[in-house]
DNA sequence: GGAGTTTCGTACGCTATGGTAACTAATATT
DNA sequence: AATATTAGTTACCATAGCGTACGAAACTCC
């Protein structure tokens, strides 16, 4: 098997490539949660054996760690840069929103992996749960800083404050992604979301 | 052992009061997650074996669906109740949101336990995801029905509408929830919560 | 082509835990 | 007091799922 793009080692190749490896493993966790997936379904889902994943990544926590890390990159950070490439501030929100609940009610996996992740209850806990808790208050700065400049910009009021504003459009999409894991229909949440936004930017 | 009170049966009546049995099985399943609590703990905590358990409620994921019944009723019902109760919306509104952080940062167990049982994966999982969801909807609707009261008596703006500060009040809670569970610390989230007030009744 | 290195797959051990069978204990009824 | 009924306890079984030992395979480097 030859289907390796990296610098070469010795040794043998890898079957697999880890970051596909740790889609798979997203995929399954984020469907099913921490205790409800067994590696081996994780191995046959990458078309490889328990222990060669067992090598790659050492132990099952681990596994769920790197997964978290590696959802956060391949699904919040990308919406995080849209966010902050869009310049008119209505637009930029409401696409944000938009797209967190329509990933949040796409089939089989629901909600957010890593508020699943994070209520589960691995070793690596917490681990997990800061994690989580890193990406949250990241992402409300994130929003925030952008309120402000808004603010400074005149475009929005000074009260609320950005602060408040960012945690709020934060804790709003953790609610709208728990009632997605819950089964209320996509479009009732995308129009919830949307009558979110004059919420946060105040009409 | 004779503690019983209820209405004499024939047979040997028993040896542990069933809601209290479901309390600690709330408490458990509230702090570890369903998997993370084994039925013989449960056990122990209501000072009786396994099988007497298995006798009273049927199997493990019985007992999660009714201890998520009896959390409903013991938690969630009683907030519910007070906020219907105080006249001001103001003090109501942050009431609830000061109570709900407050359990929701209580020692050990963190968050909301509907929210970590509907994550969860147990059999009858789709069972404690409709009642999740009955849940919230049911408590947004009642927030808004309140809403719409003090809107006609001019007391509140006509919008944001009533439902729409209702589902965001819902939303917000979550939010404040999953963030209790992840480990900020009780004062910030009261802060957060305090915060939201003005957001939610508009100033 | 041999040495060294890294990975793979087969097969297995082990523990934790959900659930039960069979017997014993405690009550109501007559 | 005998019977019916319900509950509790002490085993025990069965299985699932994590993790590993070990030998074979695939590569690099000399």
């Amino acid at each position: 098997m030859v289907t390796n793009i990296a610098k070469r080692h010795p040794g043998r190749p890898k079957g697999f490539i880890p970051d596909e490896a740790l889609d798979r493993a997203v995929e399954m966790f984020w469907e099913h949660g921490y205790e409800g997936v067994d590696v081996d379904r994780i191995a046959r889902a990458v078309n490889v054996t328990k222990p060669a994943l067992y090598r790659a990544f050492g132990d099952k926590p681990t596994l769920l760690l790197k997964a978290v890390e590696r959802y956060a990159l391949t699904y919040v950070a990308p919406r995080m840069a849209a966010f902050q490439a869009e310049p008119d501030i209505h637009k930029a929100v409401t696409a944000f929103c938009e797209a967190t609940v329509n990933t949040a009610t796409g089939d089989a996996r629901g909600g957010c992996m890593m508020a699943a992740a994070a209520l589960g209850q691995s070793e690596r806990v917490t681990e997990i749960r800061s994690c989580t808790a890193k990406g949250l208050t990241a992402s409300a700065d994130i929003f925030a800083k952008r309120f402000e400049q808004e603010m400074k910009a005149g475009r929005l009021t000074r009260t609320p404050s950005a602060k408040v504003r960012g945690r709020a459009l934060v804790d709003l999409l953790q609610g709208l992604q728990l009632r997605a894991k819950v089964g209320i229909a996509r479009e009732q949440l995308l129009q919830d979301a949307r009558s979110y936004v004059p919420l946060i930017l105040g009409k």
